[in-house]
RNA sequence: GAGAAGCUAGCUCAGUCGGUAGAGCAACUCCCUUUUAAGGAGUGGGUCCCGGGUUCGAUUCCCGGGCUUCUCACCA
């Protein structure tokens, strides 16, 4: 390493100085920490509204040192623990030698422990007065400073590079982003709760996968040196779960992460949390109002209400939500009907370009009329989805593992629900029919060798398992980021995702 | 992958029309035993992101590079 900044190297001093001492500044334990907040509930009353009698009974608690207010022979400090803060008074008069040392060579960012009386000081503030002080960790490397007055916060961290590659910084120090991480934790555990309690099994499928399919994205190379083979991470777990159903489990969800090596911008991450939801003899329309009471849940169960506050909007995730076809939704917002083109078998792309070059949409360089029709939906439709709307009715060239609507050639039952503009999820009538299948599969290759983008890779073994038998199912998809994000009201993924990726330092 | 913006003390930020830089907080020394953005007196702290060029002299101007953010593209 290189030179060590003055402020590190005082706090080495300080650290040396307590070593000689004979005190150990990293004891193995300290086992009675209590809450802060339950201590404090229990001390000062539910709304803060009690004082201790004098002689209360001494509690135990420990926490990141957060304020030093330095009075001579006596100092206030705060200190932090997961859920809250309190106030310690420790003087020399109620503290031994070795304890009276260790306050006098604490730092912001020390960890402590403590035990003393709660009591109030003349200015009414809840605190504890201190009848010993630990040292439990002591901070070598200073943290920035978080000033705060009637919720105005001064100074802190802004940096948001510092904030995603040293989210421990960010966590220590931001209430904030403890609180997203927090709800994050609540969200995936409401989820599971709320589908335990209807009998979905949670399982787990392979992340490394010698064919990677089940969606039409660029996947992360690997290799098995032992089998001597490549390897691919993920980029859905579809194929397998729907591989379970074969075997017979009837409601199965996955909640686990998906890697696609594509770009990153504030709606993408290369590795980031699905759920994916399957329940045999049930349909897009079952799957539908799974979603929406997925959502409600959420929302009334970790806001209290089914209005949540995101950006300038309010978006209500009371159900049922507006539904809209595909089709009709382009017809809606661009004013382009691609419907009426539904009849024929092959929809003309040139007529189709026209129309979307008409209203001003860039379709000149795409080779077919759906690519064209989904441009449309993207530019016209999707950003003016703000309040939660499920799409359904999507073309069958661009759903390769959707049941087709009977008797419609060209569309699938299929839905996407749409909140605050962004797609939240994916979902349709599960395929079973093998044959047709591995038709959608070869369509699929076709249009790879015509020189498609993404396109499905083929998985035979997937069709052998529906030649097996798979009932009817309706299969869900939802993006837990996405969703984070939008009950933490955050605008980029990474601010809902602990350790986001981002290019290594040099 | 493209464009725009940013990078100065531990943190948040000023600033230098080219003469090697400041503030607040944090830190250090001293005073203060119920303070709370505690207060008072004093002190220290910087490869101004990196490399090259122009120049007597570059943190500042030019060129190249790095990282981040935002927008766009691919995607969920």
């Amino acid at each position: 390493m290189g030179e060590l900044t003055e402020l590190h190297e005082q706090r080495l001093t300080k650290l040396a100085a307590i070593v000689d001492r004979g005190i150990d500044p990293y004891p193995v334990r300290f086992t009675d920490k209590q809450d802060i907040t339950a201590l404090r509930r229990e001390a000062f009353g539910e709304s803060d509204d009690l004082t201790p009698p004098e002689n209360a009974a001494a509690v135990a608690t420990a926490g990141r040192v957060v304020a030093i207010r330095d009075m001579g022979k006596a100092q206030f400090l705060q200190i932090q623990d997961q859920n809250g803060r309190i106030q310690i008074y420790a003087s020399n008069k109620t503290l031994n030698d070795n304890d009276y040392f260790v306050l006098t060579h604490l730092d912001l960012g020390d960890i402590v422990g403590v035990k003393g009386r709660p009591f109030r000081t003349k200015t009414g503030e809840p605190s504890l007065h201190a009848e010993s002080l630990t040292m439990l960790s002591k901070n070598l490397q200073p943290l920035p400073v978080v000033k705060e007055k009637d919720g105005e916060t001064y100074d802190g961290i802004s940096d948001i590079e510092m904030r995603y590659r040293q989210r421990y910084i960010d966590l220590a120090v931001n209430p904030d982003a403890r609180a997203t991480f927090l709800l994050r934790s609540a969200i995936l555990r409401t989820i599971r709760e709320f589908l335990h309690a209807q009998n979905f099994i949670e399982v787990e499928t392979p992340m490394l996968q010698a064919v990677a399919s089940g969606a039409a994205a660029r996947p992360f190379k690997t290799h098995h040196n032992a089998l001597d083979i490549e390897l691919y991470m993920r980029i859905a777990p579809e194929l397998y779960l729907k591989r379970l159903i074969v075997g017979g489990y009837e409601k199965v969800f996955e909640m686990n992460r998906n890697f696609r090596n594509e770009g990153i911008s504030t709606k993408h991450n290369p590795e980031f949390t699905m759920i994916e939801i399957y329940q045999a003899y049930a349909d897009y329309e079952t799957m539908m109002r799974l979603t929406e009471d997925i959502f409600e849940h959420l929302a009334l169960k970790l806001i209290g209400s089914t209005e949540l506050p995101y950006g300038k909007h309010v978006i209500s995730l009371k159900k049922p939500w507006k539904r809209i076809g595909y089709l009709e939704s382009i017809r809606e917002m661009s004013g382009l009907d691609f419907e009426k083109f539904l009849t024929e078998e092959n929809p003309p792309v040139a007529e189709a370009k026209k129309m979307a070059a008409a209203i001003g949409l860039k379709a000149e360089n795409l080779n077919t009329f759906w690519e064209v029709v989904d441009l449309a939906f993207s530019e016209k439709v999707e950003p003016n989805l703000v309040q939660p709307t499920m799409v359904t009715h999507f073309p069958k060239a661009i759903s390769p593992l959707a049941k087709s609507i009977p008797g419609n050639p060209h569309l699938v039952e299929r839905f996407e629900p749409y909140i605050t503009g962004r797609e939240m999820g994916n979902a349709f009538s599960e395929l079973n029919d093998p044959l047709e299948q591995e038709r959608r599969f070869n369509e699929q290759a076709a249009q790879k060798a015509e020189g498609a983008g993404e396109t499905m890779e083929t998985d035979t073994d997937f069709v052998t398992a529906l030649k097996v038998g798979m009932p009817p199912t309706g299969g869900l998809g939802i993006g837990i980021d996405r969703l984070v994000m939008l009950f933490a009201n955050k605008s980029s993924i990474k601010d809902v995702i602990l350790f986001p990726l981002l290019r290594p330092q040099k």
